[in-house]
RNA sequence: GCACCCAUAGCUCAGCUGGAUAGAGCGCUGCCCUCCGAAGGCAGAGGUCUCAGGUUCGAAUCCUGAUGGGUGCGCCA
């Protein structure tokens, strides 16, 4: 059974239609006044201004048709023509039960289904992952899932930055710590040894070291620069050690993701498609899309209007910049990130089968680039533009709404946030001393990570995505107010409840759906699948968080107005236990499409 | 200079293709546990939706401009 808004929204299409007004009309949401009605159709008014009749009219006559419909216990006509509908509570009843029943817990399969790849670039291999790559993560991961879930055949990889300048630093400072080693020696070509030379510590001291050096001497950066080139050119010792940088590198950030419970299918790089470079590069200049500027070549990928000459305040003339080219290959003939994105989308289209869409799941302080990316994969012919986005997100900053810093200033880490929601989230959990007596030190560390996990996912996820957002992890940890540890909380809390009737013996029977409180809760658990398919179709989290926290608050409501399995009349506290049985089946089903992990008990 | 993101309650945020009385959470005030987990619920106070124009029967929502904040702009990714 489809969701009552979607029942409704086809019965009022039908009666749009049969006065000879669009179907587009019909469409029926969730009442702004749940006082006044369970739902609302506001299209008479649109349809009058276009078909230039009276809307009141319009809204009576769809109004006639609607009462008819099996599910419409009554559907009146109120102000300048809005429709406000009841539905009958045998229909809520029947909804209830196929939530409990539905697999997908009472969403549906979009009807659009495609094959996305999704792309958490980012991950560096020369350095730590830092506050940035935790939005990219919970983010995309719970896309991923939400696509998943709904039928999209998502395939998502993690895209290791591991083929630009930082790749050079480390080689060269490799080799000034260490000039002896095999690798260095341009006259072996292998067998190299098995172990790496370095460990993720000396990776993550090296990389800010040597770059800190080139920024201070040209000469070392110059270095760095000659010896990526020579990396790309295939200098066998140092890809020996970019396998071992990468190798080490992926232990580590496995290990953050872990913790994030999230997961790639791909681990590939920008080195991965080193071999397809070299053939880019020719396509772009037999199609006469690159130029040599300075020794580099670049390409072109402006607009009409948006790089012409304006005229500056001082009468000079100057380059309206809107569109700055792509540097295809630089003048030391390397090539930089604008390269390795598109002969990445080469490599994906030669995939079986290929994508129809790539998402990538990047701050948007990279939107130009992918702009610029997303043009010259059209210019080319490798993919086109309007099957690539760029699904952008905002800055998290830090109480003072700057963005978030060390103390000492510098750059957070992924890993010393993650330690310090733990961290967080035990203490929160001491304070409130509620965990049974009984629970032993490993399922204790295991309630204080999911904890922690609910936190810090559903405080990235619940902040539209486009928006920066404040870090607080008091907040985020608190049990009380919106956040991930409430939902926890409301979720366990059913568990319990549940598994106390069934100690005792009670069972779950036909739901009736009777007072306000199991009405408004029905209704919450209706809007489901709507809400999935929202945070589909505009890639936005947060709709399913709102979603999931207002069905939670629901059951609140709902377990605070009645006794459930304290209830005596068996008819009554069978439906109750059954309400109950659906609100925790959808809570569950929803928070694992944010990431997030229930305990049995907490 | 140019481009992109943003501006809603004291604070942190929702508000869907324009619709009825702009909603949550925190904080604040008052109630509710001899009764299923009070990490909860119920009720209340709190808003000229940054400003100025425009479109419309109707604008927080759409358009234009201004102001304020964030981010970025051909050899780092």
């Amino acid at each position: 059974m489809a969701d009552l808004a979607g029942v409704l929204t086809s019965a009022c299409a039908d009666a749009f239609e049969s006065i000879g007004l669009d179907r587009k009309w019909g469409a029926v949401r969730q009442s702004d006044r749940p006082e006044l009605a369970d739902f609302q159709c506001n299209g008479a008014m649109g349809a009058a201004k276009s078909a230039g009749k009276n809307p009141r009219e319009i809204a009576a006559a769809v109004a006639e048709r609607v009462s008819g419909h099996d599910a419409v216990a009554s559907c009146d006509v109120a102000g300048p023509g809005f429709l406000n509908i009841k539905v009958t509570p045998a229909v809520l009843s029947k909804r209830a039960e196929d939530v409990r029943d539905s697999d997908m817990a009472g969403a549906e399969k979009a009807s659009d289904a495609e094959r996305v790849l999704l792309d958490f670039g980012g991950a560096n291999v020369a350095k730590p992952m830092h506050v940035g790559h935790l939005r990219t993560a919970i983010i995309g991961d719970t896309l991923q899932r939400v696509m998943a879930f709904l039928g999209d055949d998502t395939v998502s990889d993690t895209h290791l930055g591991d083929w630009g300048l930082q790749m050079g630093h480390l080689v060269t400072e490799l080799y000034d710590e260490q000039p002896d080693l095999i690798y260095f020696d341009a006259e072996v070509s292998g067998p190299y040894p098995e172990e790496s030379p370095v460990t993720i510590e000396d990776l993550s001291r090296m990389y800010p070291l040597a770059s800190a050096k080139a920024k201070a001497d040209e000469a070392r950066n110059l270095r760095s620069q000659e010896a990526v080139a020579e990396l790309q050119a295939g200098r066998p010792g140092y890809r020996a050690l970019l396998r071992h940088f990468i190798d080490v590198s992926v232990l580590a950030l496995k290990a953050d993701y872990g913790d994030l419970n999230v997961s790639f299918d791909l681990w590939k790089g920008e080195s991965d498609v080193d071999h397809l470079i070299a053939g880019l590069v020719e396509d772009f200049k037999e199609k006469g899309l690159a130029r040599e500027d300075g020794g580099a070549w670049i390409v072109d990928v402006a607009r009409d209007g948006e790089n012409v000459p304006v005229q500056a305040k001082d009468g000079s003339t100057k380059l309206k910049n809107a569109m700055p080219p792509i540097m295809l290959v630089n003048s030391r003939g390397g090539t930089g990130y604008h390269t390795t994105d598109l002969a990445t989308i080469v490599d994906r289209m030669a995939m079986d089968p290929p994508p129809e869409r790539i998402l990538y799941v990047v701050d948007l302080a990279q939107s130009l680039h992918f702009e610029q990316v997303f043009r010259a994969s059209q210019l080319a012919g490798l993919m086109p533009e309007s099957r690539l986005e760029h699904i952008q997100f905002g800055t998290v900053n830090g109480t003072d709404g700057k963005r978030l810093r060390t103390r000492e200033g510098g750059t957070f880490r992924l890993r010393d946030l993650i330690d310090m929601a733990l961290e967080e989230a035990q203490k929160k959990i001491e304070a409130a001393s509620k965990l049974p007596e009984d629970m032993g030190e490993d399922e204790r560390r295991s309630v204080a990570e999911a904890v922690a996990l609910a936190a810090l996912r559903f405080a990235d996820l619940q902040n539209t995505r486009t928006t920066n957002y404040i870090f607080d992890l008091d907040r985020f940890t608190s049990f009380e107010g919106k956040t991930g540890p409430y939902l926890l909380y409301a979720a366990v809390r059913i568990k319990s409840l549940l598994r106390r009737a069934e100690e005792e013996g009670l069972t779950a029977g036909d739901i009736r759906v009777e007072s306000d409180t199991e009405r408004a809760m029905v209704l919450a658990l209706d809007g489901f699948g709507q809400a999935l398919l929202a945070t589909r179709e505009k890639r936005m989290p947060h709709i399913l968080c709102e979603h999931i926290y207002s069905l939670a608050q629901a059951f609140s409501a709902f377990y605070g107005a009645h006794p459930i399995a304290a209830e005596k009349d068996e008819a009554v506290r069978g439906s109750r236990l059954a309400l109950s049985q659906a609100v925790l089946h959808q809570l569950e089903t929803g928070l694992d499409l944010l990431g997030i992990v229930v305990p049995d008990r907490m």
